[in-house]
DNA sequence: ATTAAAATTTAGTCCAGTCTAAAAATTAGT
DNA sequence: ACTAATTTTTAGACTGGACTAAATTTTAAT
């Protein structure tokens, strides 16, 4: 038995998700930074990362996956697209852009920096993000050290280490403070530890121990964790 | 009749209104502005400037006005409580700060600061804002001119009065252009009408018609209408 | 291989802020 | 003073992005 005549189409189709918007622009930032290698970033770390529910990661992913922005494939995870790259790199750029900005010409600390950015990376315009970067000459690195994509998003030459990965004895360049908490920041800060520092490995205990570092003020001990975080390079040229 | 023992209790009561929300910002800012004297503002004005329906303009007026930051008085309009008169008042301080910085450190053009600020002025902290106004200089007026009140409120002095409302001859010095579209700054700039331009009134047709102005550049026509926007100060000091 | 635990997705709500269409109040025109 | 036009508010709906609780799938342990 046929009802006849009504014909109800439910069509969820168009939902033209909006580019733009703050979420959509941290989810694809977050995502280009858990994608180590090839595996696909799970829901959870995902929502731990940016601290929603893992219900709305899931969400946020379809929405993702239907704009062509993520692969997702439900209950592994998902991996950026190329597209998906793109969007997530040039985030990455206007947030780096930012903090040699706030740091150069605001004297922002390197442990205050990264707040304000997290903010005004969906704020500004792209004409203000390239005037920033002329004004600063071009910078390649960002306070922390971290490189700049360009707009093509390729990277500039890296070739510092972890101080962990070093020898005792020989004088290396701080180039690099990888992803730390304000407070640990503040910490390196007053151990003399930042980009562009100088220092010295004295020790290196077995087994993945702490490492003695002697820096510009003082000699201290580092835990491995830490220290594989402090990249670095040979202080020859 | 009475259905015993069931009482539902529909509280709508907290709806606790998130004061920095771009949205009620931008409806304190504009508020602001369309207040002169003491007459409130008509909801239809209000929707207009601020390109909503007049529908949500109505819906968020409820809303400030159950938080206490206007007085709403039924088809008739409203106006600021002093509470939201502060408000106001930081988003201005906030936003003519910010368009000092554009212009004075990123080199932005007259009529290109005040769309970038509109945005900024929401995602700016506190501290930014301060930093910037410390780097250049603590200023007291934006690149058009218009005064920055201080943290209470305050604004400097001012004792300009519009360009037509002088008498000819005398040499003028343009302080500040008033709400003027980017096209119409750009227009008076080619004319050499800026704040800081020293000029002389030539002639001004009687009626309420065009003055004729000697700039910097050269010799001409201003539609009444226009000069009212344009304020200046005898160029004795 | 079962079963228990953990991760993930679905289902159903909520909230801010917007919209359109309809109703109500105000203002203007005669 | 009445009607007509205009302004403003109400009613109802929608979207993006979040949440909780329940269902489902995957993984780990026996
Ligand atoms: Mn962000
Ligand atoms: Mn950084
Ligand atoms: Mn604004
Ligand atoms: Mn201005």
């Amino acid at each position: 038995m046929q009802s006849p005549g009504l014909l109800i189409t439910i069509s969820a189709m168009p939902s033209h998700l909006d580019l733009n918007s703050r979420s959509v622009q941290d989810y694809l930032k977050a995502l280009y930074k858990l994608q180590q290698q090839d595996a696909p970033v799970s829901t959870n770390v995902l929502a731990e990362r940016l601290q929603v529910a893992p219900a709305s990661a899931t969400a946020m992913m379809k929405k993702l996956a239907e704009a062509g922005l993520v692969e997702h494939i439900p209950y592994q995870g998902c991996r950026l697209t190329d597209s998906g790259r793109q969007q997530a790199l040039k985030m990455v750029r206007r947030h780096r852009i930012i903090e040699q900005f706030l740091q150069q010409v605001l004297h922002y600390g390197l442990d205050e920096v990264d707040e304000e950015a997290e903010v005004l990376e969906h704020a500004v315009s792209d004409k203000l993000i390239e005037r920033m970067w002329q004004v600063l000459g071009q910078p390649s690195h960002d306070p922390h050290g971290s490189p700049i994509p360009d707009h093509q998003g390729r990277f500039p030459e890296q070739s510092a280490r972890p101080l962990c990965s070093f020898s005792p004895d020989q004088p290396l360049r701080i180039v690099r403070l990888k992803e730390r908490s304000p407070a640990q920041l503040r910490y390196l800060h007053q151990l003399g530890i930042e980009p562009g520092a100088v220092v010295r490995l004295v020790d290196k205990a077995p087994f993945n121990g702490p490492i003695i570092l002697h820096t510009p003020n003082g000699q201290h001990p580092i835990a491995w964790e830490l220290a594989e975080a402090i990249l670095a390079e040979p202080d020859t040229p």
